[in-house]
DNA sequence: GTGATTTCAATTGCGCGCAATTTATTTGTT
DNA sequence: AACAAATAAATTGCGCGCAATTGAAATCAC
């Protein structure tokens, strides 16, 4: 046994790996996304808040924050920019003034049609087969939930 | 086949599925590593700068951007934040004037010292087994080198 | 019902990440 | 030698991501 610290060593090589491994790939996956959301006038963020929209229309800040854990820090101003551009509007809840509700306009919801193509795109790109991503996006998620 | 546009949306669930499950676990894990880098006055990023330089003192700016991927937009003023730490020298190449190499000081050598204990909070906070972070960590660079 | 607590969104401030441009230096061509 | 092309880092500008704080509204406690 040679190497007294070879386990702490390890662990370290494994765990930046992992962590960067994460890192990096989200960076890049970010990257093969941009030009086909920028022919949409999207940015990934806004991207992914309006897939939650296009399926629960009307979501608060809130709920939005849960289901892409984010916080209003970020989402305030990103909905600004999103009703600005002309996707959404924000309402407060008549029965609750504390809480925002986000509606689609007509062109949010028609953008839904023209971002069919997006997914397909960038699965072109990724040079993956269909079964490895389904393991491997079953994977991420598995740790995923096991993170606080 | 009740569905005619099943496959376009099957592509379309699943792609979001991975690319929002890198995007969020890498978002988690940032999280996760936050308190702990804390404690040594460090962001991800500079975290990220320092295990190069730990492992080759020197490098220049566009060597760490390789290591990395990121660019010199990111990378210059992240590192005159930590010139200014006390962790590194900026030092323009005698040789070819266009290059910065950046170099260790004693007190970011010393660094690696406390960083030890880093990887193993942060696996212990993980709750994922060695064996299973071996095996999503090489199917992850698998796929990170696929990505253009 | 009044005060304390909780909840929700907005705001402030800072550090990335990156596209696009600029500046300085080196290399290549002739 | 002189000019063009390529390379390296810095700069500018914008959009996140998030901690911390603020302000307003609803809920709870008694």
């Amino acid at each position: 046994m040679p190497h007294s610290q070879t386990p702490t060593n390890s662990s370290l090589l494994l765990d930046h790996q992992l962590c960067f491994a994460l890192y990096s790939a989200s960076l890049a996956m970010t990257k093969l996304y941009k030009p086909v959301l920028a022919e949409l006038g999207l940015t990934y963020p806004q991207y992914l808040v309006l897939l939650v929209l296009w399926e629960t229309d009307g979501a608060s800040v809130s709920e939005l924050g849960q289901r892409l854990t984010l916080d209003s820090g970020t989402l305030t101003p990103l909905l600004k920019r999103m009703e600005t551009a002309g996707w959404l509007s924000r309402q407060r809840d008549s029965v609750d003034e504390r809480r925002v509700h986000i509606h689609l306009t007509d062109a949010g919801r028609q953008l839904k049609t023209r971002a069919r193509k997006v997914p397909e795109c960038v699965l072109q790109a990724s040079q993956c087969s269909v079964p490895e991503l389904v393991s491997l996006t079953r994977q991420i998620k598995s740790l995923r939930d096991r993170l606080p």
